[in-house]
DNA sequence: TATTTTTATCAAAATATTACCACAATGATA
DNA sequence: TATCATTGTGGTAATATTTTGATAAAAATA
């Protein structure tokens, strides 16, 4: 479970985010002033930092920024604030993963972004779409419409072949070597036989026959 | 230095992403109305564009990506959207070199995006111009005016012979043991008709007949 | 200018390449 | 070991490309 820690003077405000978040199963701690919050930098550990950049005390969102920075370069922090100037000055801050949101904004979009960039820094997934098509490089797996496309290992690494440098033109030489290794030296009509199966299982996918050399993806 | 057009109506994510860039090194145009990018369109050569698909005006994304296409089939776009329905249109859309990425994101996010999108894109591509050809080495395929040219394995061979060394004529044994290879030892009036083959596809090339010796492209 | 040599053009014929399929071989797994 | 999924093979059909051969056009030569 993901704790986030939420700074908002506007005490409403707050703990309306609050709710939100811990319906959706967030641990939150809450402050509703700076100096509270500073305190608290480096008492436990926090998933994610949501600064408001005016506290309306002594201690601002950067102050905030900065102590926790000293302490983690990478914790995800999100910024939100009512004046566009506010921006400028985050900007000029060394970043980790961080994030900004306008005020007024909506419970809503808040939540969407917590979820991306909890997502996105948690997780380390790298994933290609094309057409319909999901690839999952790390998991080795093709989602299409959310539904499972089984590939074989050689169809996959095809696949990620052609993903790779779409747009390439392949010589049926450069797919075996690539695919099957230099030490493979049966006849090259398994490259069809294998472009065929791919094809048949991606239909969407748009691999051009080379007449007289190979194929690409286009 | 790349060139970025940004199209984003909402003012301050806008300059945030715009600042982000700058920051990067990269040489920012920003616009904050549809009509305004619309009429901006191949008045200068843009590397990237970024544009959000619901624009708060009566030109959308979809109005800017096809103006965009029917000038340049190749330029990198970057999608921004906040419904997951409007990125099952644009993936319907016939599609060049595109990404998208779903907001609410991060700024950093983008960043990380456009940075590999640039690079994907415009390193390791070997492109020779002819003309208002575009000869593209890895790929070997030739556009005209952003149109495909489709040009035969033999073809695309011998035009890549004549503008790997401009202006050097070539005898008919020369251009037989290049294209066809030395184990060919068929008549050499396959020549001729692969040269008319290839002036009959590129008209514009200048291929120069040598009389009684062979052929030069100039 | 007339003649010879070389090149251009075109369409049909010949060839080369690829798609497709079913089955055999292989290798992993329980 | 038996089973299952995967990969390789060989043959045929389908397709794209190249070569050929005939004729016209252009260039060189005398």
């Amino acid at each position: 479970m993901y704790k986030i820690c939420l700074v908002e003077d506007e005490i409403s405000l707050n703990n309306l985010i609050k709710s939100y978040m811990e319906k959706e199963g967030y641990d939150v701690i809450q402050f509703y002033k700076g100096n509270d919050a500073l305190e608290h930098i480096g008492k436990e550990k926090i998933d994610l930092w949501i600064l408001d950049i005016m506290l309306g005390d002594s201690i601002s969102g950067y102050d905030l920024i900065k102590k926790i920075r000293s302490l983690d370069k990478n914790v995800p922090v999100i910024f939100t604030s009512a004046r566009d100037q506010d921006l400028d000055k985050i900007l000029g801050l060394e970043l980790g993963s961080d994030d900004y949101i306008a005020k007024p904004y909506s419970p809503k979009e808040l939540m969407l972004r917590i979820n991306n960039i909890l997502k996105r820094v948690y997780t380390n997934s790298n994933i290609i779409k094309y057409d319909d098509y999901e690839i999952d490089i790390d998991k080795r797996i093709v989602l299409h419409n959310n539904k499972e496309i089984n590939l074989t290992t050689l169809e996959f690494d095809l696949l990620y072949m052609f993903l790779s440098n779409k747009g390439k033109s392949y010589s049926r030489d450069d797919i075996l070597n690539i695919i099957w290794g230099e030490n493979y030296f049966g006849s090259d009509r398994v490259v069809d036989d294998l472009i065929r199966r791919l094809r048949k299982k991606m239909p969407k996918l748009n691999i051009n026959t080379i007449y007289g050399f190979g194929y690409r993806l286009t």
